[in-house]
RNA sequence: GGUCCCGUGGUGCAGCGGCCUAGCAUACGUCCCUGUCAAGGACGAGAUCGCCGGUUCGAAUCCGGUCGGGACCGCCA
């Protein structure tokens, strides 16, 4: 090695042995004939000192160098004289007196701050990531992340769980997300897909006898990136034989409880974690990952109104519907501007419209006060128990569109008026989700994957009958409002597979094609099991108290899927799409 | 596919019709300086205000378009 010592190691108990350390001008401090430098590595800062008259060439190299510089200086630790000492440093008792600089090479000025905490533009932070990896902030959440990662292997490892790597070229398969696909020089006009996640290749795994599975596994989504959401996510995949969902829960339980105590910033406020059924966080939050670091609790407002003759609400009570509201403590003041922005907020989930109730004193101000009578006003406040001067908003439609409006609102809220509380993390589950949920269209689609199995017996004989009946062994765990995982004891049986995937619309001969080999497999002695797939950058950020994924990630790219650092995506060399039988339609796209 | 916000010396910000010959901090360069640690002091260089077009006697400033970035909706099993 080049260095006997790394920056971060100096300490009085060093003091008078000569040393060598490598690493980059953090700053320099130059008082003429005295001159400081910090040297910085990963490991800390240690201060390097030099005199004209003691030592004039390491005095001239040092006047010399510029931050970013890359030095190996040789010297001897000594202690600092009192009162020079630096408590802020945990090398601050000493210094190295330098004998010899060796400039190890230098650098241009860089284009951002290394030695300071200021916000820098996104892009040109992942332009020049080499240089934004030497930050304090950005080395802080790698190394988080690390040590996150190693964690989390070994705790599996630990227990008997083997990681196995799959393929990352797979079948490209139309649900889900759009797929990355890779052309084939073999089958020209073929395709593989990179995989949105390893969900087939380790049920097949769970048929292979591996018995338990853990895998940290990077999975491809081509769809719009949002601040929690990146095209390249890695996740934590797990699968086990002959689980049942506690099983599952438990374990990703003892697992997160640690991580979080280990690496979190603030505590988990309940341990075990309270397990929420998907009905109940819709009753309660209007949400499947309620954040309920803050009350404000849904209430129902349908049997205050049943008898109104305020058309808009009557008519959906009369079609089976439902009154939803929230009460937001002390906003009886809130603006027509503010609930207008709230109005939209509420249209984005399918609410027609939102009603405000203002308790002021005796008086309820609303909008639609005078459709309705003063007995429906007081059960209104009665059923809500809002207090004078707060704010009743309201949204009438189908049950769950009323209460998943109000719930958004509600999370909206929380965020923009800072309710949540931030002392503790909330972790959760929610279960009991129903297997099949209602699109659009008319349709079923599926609220895990195609491949949950049902929870009970009875619930495998509803998607016969019933099946918005029948409910899902899928389980999701839900931090402070997060998403951050989802699983669910799998179908292991071909019959009831092609069944779901039936109800979803797809026919046997379809899924024979799309799912062949996992149907295959499930024919050939397939245990029961099931699993679970956590996001690591969803992860990481929480743990890190980050807004955004990105910084989770070596090598981010930005909102576009452009990478500033290789400046890609590149076109390809035309031979190379002749080979893969490839010609480009698309026009060129002009990008400056 | 859509909505909103942003783009000013290397970096981070201010300026939002004429007072801008574009301000501040920091970084950068030269010089001074023996105990600093965000060292200090003096001097200096560095920007056609993302780009194109329009309105106006006059545009960094107003309008339209475009490119880039970010937040969100759709989408994300």
């Amino acid at each position: 090695m080049l260095r006997t010592h790394t920056c971060g190691e100096a300490r009085a108990s060093l003091a008078g042995k000569e040393v060598t350390l490598a690493g980059w001008v953090h700053t320099r401090r130059d008082h003429g004939e005295l001159t400081f430098i910090d040297l910085r590595d990963r490991y800390g800062i240690t201060q390097v000192v030099a005199h004209a008259k003691e030592n004039p060439a390491a005095h001239k190299a040092l006047g010399k160098a510029r931050n970013e510089w890359v030095l190996r200086v040789r010297g001897t630790v000594r202690p600092r004289p009192e009162g020079t000492k630096n408590p802020k440093l945990p090398t601050g008792e000493v210094e190295i007196a330098a004998s010899e600089i060796e400039v190890l090479n230098e650098s241009k000025t860089p284009p951002f701050y290394v030695n300071e905490e200021t916000e820098v533009e996104e892009t040109l932070r992942w332009k020049y990531r080499y240089v934004d990896l030497r930050r304090e902030r950005s080395r802080d959440i790698i190394k988080l992340r690390h040590e996150v990662t190693n964690f989390i292997r070994n705790f599996f490892v630990e227990r008997g769980f083997w990681e196995i790597e799959t393929t990352m070229m797979i079948r490209s398969d139309p649900t889900g997300a759009r797929d990355f696909i890779v052309p084939s020089r073999y089958y020209p006009g073929k395709f593989w897909a990179l995989p949105q996640s390893p969900q087939q290749l380790k049920q097949i795994l769970m048929v292979g006898g591996i018995d338990k599975y853990v895998q940290i596994a990077r999975c491809f989504r081509d769809e719009d990136p949002r601040a929690d959401r990146i095209y390249e996510l890695t996740q934590l995949d797990v699968e086990m034989s002959f689980a049942e969902p506690d099983d599952v829960m438990s374990i990703v339980e003892e697992c997160y409880t640690a991580v979080f105590e280990r690496f979190a910033k603030k505590p988990l406020h309940r341990k075990p974690w309270p397990r929420i059924t998907f009905d109940d966080a819709v009753r309660l939050y209007g949400s499947d990952r309620p954040d309920t670091r803050f009350a404000m609790e849904l209430v129902d407002l349908t049997d205050a109104f049943r008898a109104t003759s305020f058309a808009v609400f009557r008519d959906v009570i009369a079609d089976g519907g439902a009154v939803r509201g929230i009460v937001v403590p002390g906003k009886a003041g809130a603006t027509r501007k503010d609930i207008d922005g709230w109005t939209v907020v509420a249209k984005t989930k399918g609410a027609k419209g939102l009603v405000s109730f203002a308790i002021a004193g005796s008086e309820i101000r609303s909008p639609v006060a005078k459709f309705l009578s003063a007995n429906e006003l007081a059960e209104l406040r009665r059923t809500s128990v809002a207090k004078d001067g707060d704010l009743v908003l309201a949204v009438a439609a189908d049950y769950h569109t009323a209460s998943m409006s109000i719930g958004t609102l509600r999370s909206h809220l929380g965020a923009t008026l800072g309710l949540a509380d931030e002392s503790a993390h909330h972790a959760m589950w929610v279960y009991r989700f129903p297997m099949f949920e209602r699109t659009p269209e008319g349709g079923w689609t599926f609220s895990h994957n195609p491949f949950a199995g049902p929870l009970t017996a009875e619930d495998a004989n509803l998607m016969e009958t019933d099946p918005g009946e029948a409910r899902s062994s899928q389980y999701d765990l839900v931090i402070d409002g997060n998403e951050l995982g989802g699983g669910s004891i799998r179908i292991h049986n071909r019959a009831l597979q092609e069944r779901a995937l039936e109800i979803l619309g797809v026919p046997k001969h379809e899924a024979a094609v799309r799912f062949g080999a996992l149907l295959d497999a499930l024919e050939y002695g397939a245990p029961p099991e099931g699993g679970i797939a956590t996001g690591m950058d969803r992860t990481v950020m929480i743990l890190a108290g980050l807004s955004n994924a990105r910084e989770t990630i070596a090598f981010p790219k930005t909102q576009t899927g452009y990478d500033p650092l290789l400046d890609a995506p590149a076109a390809a060399d035309p031979k190379l799409l002749e080979e893969l039988g490839l010609r480009v339609v698309a026009k060129p796209e002009k990008h400056d």
